[in-house]
DNA sequence: CAGTGGTCTAGACCACATG
DNA sequence: ATGTGGTCTAGACCACTGG
């Protein structure tokens, strides 16, 4: 029987660890620790005792335990960071996003702090892919926007938006008022649009989306990719986005 | 420099390897074999040497190439069976599915063999879970159907539908000619059915679905659950089911 | 600078599937 | 009986981060 106690809020908490003989000895150190971040014993932000400490009272090795660890990160559990240590993510909680409403109102708003912040905001040529998702001719300039959705402190979605330039003139200063994609379009006269698709599909956080998404790199996310027309049928805006797989569940519903 | 051939359709394949500086050296194999599964050089179907065959060969340690064997699995490119070998997983590429119309119909239908195997059929109580969906009193009969899609000779959907006993009294005999849901609904009456919603979510293969997906366990997958009503509201179709991550992309227009 | 996680080595034993 | 992938050990060096 290991032992180590680490910090949490309500005292030092007992790691006890005794291995058994009929499962991995990686999946029951995996079970040990998400029970701790389920109960709250290891809470959101919590920061995990060193690897070599770690397999070192658990009386393994550290590759045993980077098994365990490894899958925590996979399943968006705990985030690591190379120089700095491994990290309870929060939240573990998931929320659900509702199709063709806006993000803030597709949250089941139990609660839940969100908060955006604008990445960048910038007006450029169209890439190929903008233009043939907005029917623009090749060149042709368009509004750039991207965005980190935070809820309960955690970032749970980035994303990179395209808008025609020509629709909007004074875009930059009606979004600003509120980071708000709405009162921009309605500052231009658009208040009814609706979404003409939807897609969504797999794959695994680069580099870059995984510090964006406080994840470790090559965890599997969603990727998701949408498109907006005004009431007259004119393609206004081409979203692109990706989300923790573990965090999220999206609805259609008509 | 290390070197390896193996077999395929065109004949003994050089895998040859020379490590860089720039890149963990696991990531280079991983690039390496991607290649080898892209172009076709390792076709679908065919087994990897042995892991400790491939590591001699390519001069590292097993735990080094299963590194990159462990990325590819959980991409879905190979899948490993225990005291077996590993095996490339056919398709790489993914297929489209749009929400509202039937799978078969719903698919890129370029060229793709669709296949259907019925696993189970039965009628018995509904579950907790059942019930709710449908709106049925506990205790409720359901028939219950569990079938796997097969897509150009791979398992990409497993399922399981529940409906209402009461509303399709035929259901075996109508659905057993063509293995249609749709049939059994029209020997019934049912024409025109709607979805009333569809949530998807994400998580890992468990051991029963990775082996009927032909995944590794623990390889991420989607999760999607849909409800259908007939034309008068009624709740008639409950279904659950889950696809790899990587070889689907989902569609909902409107 | 010290500590972190990322990578890599060179072994070993095991459960499992197949012939 | 053989070969497979799954697990585990006991080390080592590295790049990175922060104080």
């Amino acid at each position: 029987m290991s032992r180590l106690q680490y910090p949490s809020p309500a005292g030092l908490v007992d790691f006890q660890f005794k291995p058994r003989h009929d499962a991995a000895i990686w999946r029951q150190i995996y079970d040990h620790l998400l029970a701790d971040i389920a109960t709250g014993r290891l809470p959101p932000g919590a920061q995990l005792p060193g690897e070599n400490l770690l397999a070192q009272s658990l009386k393994v090795t550290r590759g045993t335990l980077r098994q365990a660890l490894h899958l925590l990160q996979q399943e968006g559990h705990l985030t690591a960071r190379k120089g700095v240590g491994i990290f309870v993510r929060n939240p573990p909680a998931s929320f659900t996003v509702r199709d063709g409403s806006r993000f803030i109102d597709s949250l089941d708003a139990s609660g839940k702090t969100v908060e955006t912040r604008t990445a960048s905001l910038e007006r450029r040529n169209a890439t190929p892919e903008e233009a043939e998702a907005l029917c623009l001719e090749v060149g042709r300039e368009v509004i750039a926007l991207a965005r980190v959705r935070i809820v309960d402190g955690q970032p749970v979605y980035v994303n990179a938006k395209a808008f025609p330039a020509s629709c909007f003139p004074r875009f930059e200063s009606a979004y600003a008022a509120n980071q708000s994609v709405n009162e921009a379009f309605e500052a231009h006269g658009v208040r009814l649009y609706k979404r003409l698709e939807t897609r969504i599909r797999g794959g695994f956080a680069s580099a870059d989306e995984a510090v964006a998404l406080n994840l470790t790199p090559a965890t599997p996310i969603f990727r998701t990719a949408s498109l907006n027309e005004d009431r007259n049928g004119n393609r206004i805006e081409w979203t692109r986005g990706c989300w923790p797989l573990t965090c999220v569940e999206f609805v259609f519903d008509r």
